[in-house]
RNA sequence: GGCCCGGUAGCUCAGCUGGAUAGAGCACCAGCCUCCGAAGCUGGGGGUCGCGCGUUCGAAUCGCGCCCGGGUCACCA
């Protein structure tokens, strides 16, 4: 019906352009709900647009529109102009009968769009490198990558969920030292750092005490994991394990560990990759070595000071950076954008990076770098989030990495339901700082927390079901609903609320930003909980048979549009709470 | 210092490719209710949209300058 009003609209513009002897673009003009009903059902800003263009005064451009409109008696009731030069238009009766028809045939489907139908999209995210268990701000990327990626399917795209982990560099020889210096101590062979001064970048490093030599790395991974991983290893090899630095058994047991802890993480959260991939399996493919070769071709690449150079100033970025080290070993960044390369050479038509705020320096380069291997470089997107607080009691605890004392993902899912925690990590737009409030998120008064809220509103219309099936009043289907019935002001929001759905997946899928649909959720859920709760006046079954199924028509509509927009977050829909 | 992100109600935050009187939740205040599903409903107070200038019919939204907070500027990942 907006379609086609906006349709109609452009029909009428056109012909209001002819008759000024201008056949250029119709204007990009909107066609929005207002927010004072009183505008009417939608509201065109088409003539303000245009006034300058045609050398008339808006609000008489609207009169013409106005006019223009009364071709279409049952498409629009009523249509005037109002303030500065809007037409505020009013749609004609059978409007609504056809919405909840259309949300109860559609089912699971309404909302959906079409406009990435047909695009193979990538969605890379989380991504982190196998050194120790996923943190909150891993759990917001996940959420947040896995919802952009249940926006694109809902709009047509066929998806491919993937994670990608460097297994090759030096980040994970720190990772075996630190397995292998746990190992060592627990056999009182080696030393460990005092607390302190393991604490403090700044601090002398002693070379041994007691007699016992220090062999855990001065930048070692410091938490709990390793010991549990070295005391793993010497249950499974004994205590006689080489205390060679090379040994690669140390590091590639607590890969292997860590890795399987990870993906118990990501299990829990409910999120499922389609594609693991990894650094060590580009250099083994020789993908690495080509792209080296390749940006040598394009002139790219130099050498100085021992190390091998990315040109990259050439390609317009402030700074030239090293691919590979003096030592020989490459850097992250080739691996990166052989990496990226690939992607394209598989096929996929829009690339989206999900990634922290730390990594966006990185982003460039491989993006232009790409391009000069002639891959489309405007179809690899960032989306970049920022870190994420944790406040509990009104304290805000600080992450730190590096020292042990970050939350993992599984401490919070032993506190809360994953639904919560999705729901939280997803409500905030990604580039803002999100504050985490575990008071709020523990929080079981439905009332209080918003993902409860609306889940609970998705509960209400079940048991709203069940109520009537009690008393053997029969659910309308899509052929029997009617909404005639449907008069009241509480019950036309909820009605214009859900004919907004389509319009906020659409935007929120677009632009990549999820957090439109919690919003929208919480929104909906906001009219309907108070609707259901204000029994008094508006009770859902009563004895006007008409009425009752009208209006477990738009118990069902509620229903629908919840689970969906629910589902497109990952949180569940439940039948009771 | 350069670049990126943020600054909107007491708190946490929405606000679309500029649109009409800037919104929600929590907290606070007052009245009503105990109802299909549970401490619920209705109304209210509360704002220099960080500051200034500019662009135009119109700016929280766009441009420029500054202030504050965070991030980042490796032969780390």
């Amino acid at each position: 019906m907006k379609e086609a009003l906006r349709d109609n609209l452009e029909r009428h513009l056109r012909a209001l352009l002819d008759e000024h002897g201008d056949d250029g673009a119709l204007p990009e003009f909107a066609l929005e709900v207002p927010k004072n009903p009183d505008h009417g059902d939608f509201a065109c800003n088409a003539a303000l647009l245009l006034a300058k263009r045609l050398g008339n005064p808006p609000r008489a451009i609207a009169e013409r529109l106005v006019a223009a409109l009364a071709d279409a008696p049952d498409l629009v009731e009523s249509a005037e102009v109002a303030g500065p030069g809007f037409v505020n238009i009013r749609l004609a009766g059978a409007r609504w009968h056809d919405l909840l028809r259309r949300v109860l045939e559609e089912g699971p489907r309404f909302g959906h769009g079409d406009s990435h139908a047909d695009l193979k999209c990538q969605v890379e995210f989380v991504s982190a490198n196998p050194t120790g268990p996923l943190t909150l701000g891993h759990g917001r990327q996940a959420v947040l990558g896995d919802s952009i990626a249940r926006l694109l399917a809902a709009l047509g795209a066929k998806v491919t969920r993937e994670y990608y982990f460097n297994n090759g560099g030096r980040q994970m020889r720190v990772l075996g030292e630190s397995v292998r210096a746990r190992y060592l101590e627990a056999l009182g062979r080696a030393a460990s750092p005092s607390v302190d001064v393991l604490a403090d970048a700044e601090a002398d490093w002693p070379e041994e005490i007691d007699g016992l030599p220090v062999v855990f790395p001065r930048d070692g991974y410091q938490g709990g994991y390793i010991s549990d991983i070295a005391a793993e290893i010497r249950g499974e090899h004994g205590d006689d394990l080489p205390a060679k630095t090379e040994d690669a058994i140390f590091r590639e047991a607590a890969e292997k560990t860590i890795f399987v802890d990870i993906r118990k993480t990501l299990d829990a959260m409910g999120i499922e990759f389609d594609v693991y991939s990894n650094e060590i399996d580009l250099y083994e493919e020789g993908k690495v070595e080509a792209v080296l070769a390749d940006l040598r071709g394009c002139g790219l690449v130099y050498e100085e000071d021992d190390a091998v150079w990315l040109r990259a100033t050439k390609l317009g970025l402030d700074r030239d950076r090293v691919l590979v080290k003096r030592t020989g070993e490459p850097t992250y960044l080739l691996p990166d954008i052989a990496y990226h390369r690939e992607k394209f050479r598989r096929g996929f038509d829009r690339v989206i990076d999900v990634q922290g705020a730390d990594h966006i320096e990185q982003f460039p380069f491989v993006r232009e770098a790409i391009g000069a291997l002639d891959c489309p470089k405007d179809r690899v997107e960032l989306v970049m989030h920022q870190f994420v607080t944790l406040t509990e009691g009104g304290e805000q605890l600080k992450q730190s990495t590096r020292r042990a004392n970050f939350v993992t993902i599984d401490e919070l899912l032993e506190q809360i339901s994953v639904d919560v925690f999705r729901f939280f990590m997803v409500q905030r737009k990604a580039e803002g700082h999100l504050d985490f409030d575990l008071d709020l998120a523990k929080e079981t008064d439905w009332k209080k927390n918003p993902a409860y809220y609306v889940q609970y509103a998705h509960a209400r219309t079940h048991g709203i079901e069940r109520k009537a099936s009690e008393m053997g009043v029969p659910m309308p289907d899509a052929q029997s609903v009617d909404a005639d019935a449907l008069v009241l002001q509480e019950e036309i929001g909820l009605l214009k609320k859900i004919a907004e759905f389509p319009d906020v997946v659409a935007r929120a899928g677009e632009s990549r930003e999820p957090h439109h649909v919690a919003y929208y959720a919480r929104d909906l859920a906001g009219l309907w909980n108070p609707y259901v709760q204000d029994g008094n006046r508006h009770r859902v079954l009563s004895d006007d048979a008409s009425l009752t199924s009208a209006r477990l028509g738009i118990a069902l509509a509620v229903r629908t549009v919840l689970a969906n927009a629910l589902d497109l977050l990952g949180v569940s829909a439940p039948e009771r709470m």
